[in-house]
DNA sequence: ATGCCTGCAGCG
DNA sequence: GCTGCAGGCATG
């Protein structure tokens, strides 16, 4: 008797794949779509498996109506992966299935005719440059590990040509008749590289996969690295699904970005993922930053990822900014840019060279106060401070998006004065129009830079020296070349040492290392400014000095002593209701059916520190174990339990690696 | 998710 | 007794 009975996942947030009867399907099959009946309707399905029986009675199966596609659109091994990937992260298997595919193949249309490729952007081009002592012995390492599973941390300082040693591996991947991944953290980052890329391997097909791409062009170029056509994947975290039948290297570029995390929805690591993916098939797979993850550090330290570094910057004369601190204990505020720091971007602004004020904060200012009664302009939906924007005479949630006029008065008690308090990027940039009204400002933030055009129309501003002081968020920060900036300012550093989030230090010290690597990149020496009442702190101390090896020492230390990852590992069990009250008590119903384990940790519910958002109440509960095989183990049991009771108002989520708790 | 079924509030 | 919508339930 012929297996004839077909595993086809769906997209559907259920925790199993359905069994039909599929009389015509064979091995040759699996990873093709195909159109079933479901309830009153059809879907379109992916053929997952094919086994001899089903645990139901024969009567509940019914048949298969179509095949969609000729051969398979998912090969084995990515079906394995997502597989993997969908009982790693406890989310649905067709979930997963269905979010590796292009948009236009979750439909059930055949696959359209291949379009005609597009011009790849100008390609007048570039010769290999010559790699430095450093670079080429790194680079000979890891092509060395060619063939095999090894995980490479490679941490090198801004500036050092992290991106050069891409390119010489792809160059040798290439050669030998394969195929590459690389993953970088967001859209706004894949023209810079493609275009290098692109002038490098002008003669080979890049496909580019992120949500900007037209869907029909994502489709075609997904479909073409799945055949092994196309060479070079470059794309965001989904990306790492991509088929890829020659795949032998895997680079995730910036690796320790939160970006890399997917948060709502479907909950996954694509950097934790690509290491998975790497020793399945097996190749090296190459992590790098200037301020790697604590996780990936820590593996590193443990010999489980092989530790290159690069430490010095690759071009002969330049040389590592100079960080140092503005103690403001003592000094005026001077509204957010105190005298020295005004002093050293006139002397900038004199000299002709750019500047750049960091702030990772946005709008006109953070709250808006009545200096009467206290009152403060407060989100009706969310826990949170309304944040004035000038621009729009407007008040803003940055958590649901709610607008609202700005009030004239105090609504609580009609008192005309109302004030804002604390400064963003619209202030500054408002500060800096008075300070130097001859300068030249350039505000870069979501709200100016919201599409990868805008953006990239002001990189070319950047670039040809159309503005002397830019005002930017942690947009600035990530990877972009300018060679004409020399000072960075920094303003309100300190905001983050005072989060109750865990990993916070470890977010502000890479942000701070990032965006003080965009100073002096060419031959000028870069200067970094740091505003901070807290100047002793060690973070600011390590910064200084450049020391990413011994913030992170510390940083690893805490987190041993705290009982955090890497150390141990965390899953959040989420919830959200109308009030507080159910969402609590949801979780503690949860917590009474934990199985016993003596090596769990399972704290009590408590309220997120943003209790409340979009008008729903929010909760988590926190389980912790130094073994990810037994809190895995664990879950699964838990879980089950936790799916048999009667949730009400309340919906709930598993967080697995949960990055904020 | 999504459709389908059941149950009861509101109506006359 | 009929309609309408909320909540519970199954989907192979």
């Amino acid at each position: 008797m012929p297996a004839s009975i077909a595993i086809i996942a769906l997209n559907v947030p259920l925790p199993e794949a359905f069994d039909y009867l599929a009389a015509s399907l064979d091995d040759s099959d699996i990873g093709c779509r195909v159109l079933v009946p479901f309830g009153s309707k059809q879907r379109v399905g992916v053929l997952i498996g094919l086994r001899d029986s089903s645990r139901l009675p024969d009567g509940q199966l019914r048949p298969v109506i179509e095949k969609l596609d000729d051969s398979p659109i998912l090969d084995r091994s990515t079906i394995e992966l997502l597989l993997f990937a969908s009982r790693y992260y406890q989310q649905p298997p067709g979930q997963f299935i269905f979010a590796a595919l292009p948009n236009l193949l979750r439909l059930a249309r055949k696959p359209g005719q291949p379009r005609r490729q597009r011009s790849s952007p100008d390609s007048a081009g570039s010769p290999p440059v010559i790699l430095n002592e450093e670079q080429l012995a790194v680079t000979n390492r890891i092509v060395a590990l060619a063939g095999q599973f090894h995980p490479i941390l490679l941490h090198g300082v801004t500036g050092s040509g992290k991106t050069e040693i891409y390119l010489q591996l792809i160059d040798r991947v290439l050669a030998a008749g394969g195929q590459v991944l690389m993953l970088v953290p967001e859209i706004r980052l894949t023209p810079q590289l493609h275009n290098r890329l692109a002038g490098r391997f002008a003669d080979q097909r890049i496909a580019i996969l992120h949500s900007d791409i037209s869907p029909a062009r994502r489709m075609h170029d997904w479909l073409a690295a799945g055949r092994g056509d196309i060479p070079i994947v470059l794309g965001t975290r989904l990306a790492v699904f991509t088929p890829m039948p020659r795949l032998q290297l895997i680079i995730v570029d910036e690796e320790h970005d939160a970006s890399f995390q997917q948060q709502d929805g479907l909950r996954y690591s694509a950097r934790d993922l690509a290491v998975v993916r790497a020793s399945r098939t097996p190749c090296p797979v190459v992590l790098g930053s200037a301020t790697p993850s604590l996780e990936s550090w820590f593996n590193a330290g443990q010999g489980k990822y092989l530790l290159l570094s690069l430490t010095r910057r690759a071009a002969d004369n330049a040389r590592l900014p100079d960080i140092s601190l503005i103690d403001m204990r003592g000094l005026p505020t001077g509204q957010g840019i105190s005298p020295p720091l005004r002093e050293a971007l006139r002397q900038n602004l004199q000299r002709g060279e750019q500047s750049l004020l960091f702030i990772n904060r946005r709008g006109f200012a953070p709250a808006l106060y009545c200096q009467d009664c206290n009152w403060v302009a407060g989100c009706s939906r969310c826990s949170s401070k309304l944040v004035l924007h000038r621009q729009r005479q407007e008040l803003r949630c940055h958590h649901c998006g709610l607008s609202r006029p700005v009030p004239q008065s105090c609504p609580e008690c009609r008192h005309d004065q109302l004030f804002p308090a604390g400064a963003g990027t619209q202030r500054i940039e408002q500060l800096l129009e008075q300070l130097f009204p001859q300068a030249r400002l350039l505000r870069i933030d979501s709200d100016t830079a919201a599409s990868p055009k805008q953006w990239q129309a002001m990189r070319e501003a950047i670039l040809a020296r159309q503005a002397d002081i830019l005002i930017g968020t942690q947009l600035v920060s990530k990877g972009h070349d300018f060679p004409h900036l020399t000072l960075v300012g920094v303003l309100a550093a300190d905001d983050a040492l005072y989060s109750s989030d865990f990993r916070a230090d470890e977010r502000l010290f890479a942000q701070l290392l990032q965006v003080s690597g965009r100073a002096g990149r060419a031959d000028r020496p870069g200067q970094v400014l740091i505003q901070t009442a807290w100047p002793q702190h060690p973070l600011f101390q390590s910064l200084c000095r450049h020391d990413y090896p011994g913030y992170a020492a510390s940083m690893l230390d805490q987190r041993k002593v705290g009982g955090f990852p890497p150390f141990r590992h965390l899953v959040a069990l989420r919830a959200d209701a109308p009030t507080l009250e159910e969402a609590l008590g949801f979780l503690q119903q949860a917590r009474a059916l934990a199985p016993a384990a003596a090596d769990i940790d399972l704290f009590d519910p408590v309220a997120e520190t943003l209790v409340r958002k979009g008008n729903r109440e929010r909760a988590l509960l926190i389980a912790q174990a130094a073994s990810r095989p037994l809190l895995q183990a664990w879950l699964g049991d838990w879980l089950d339990r936790v799916a048999g009771l009667q949730p009400g108002k309340v919906r709930w989520r598993t967080d697995v690696d949960a990055q904020q708790v």
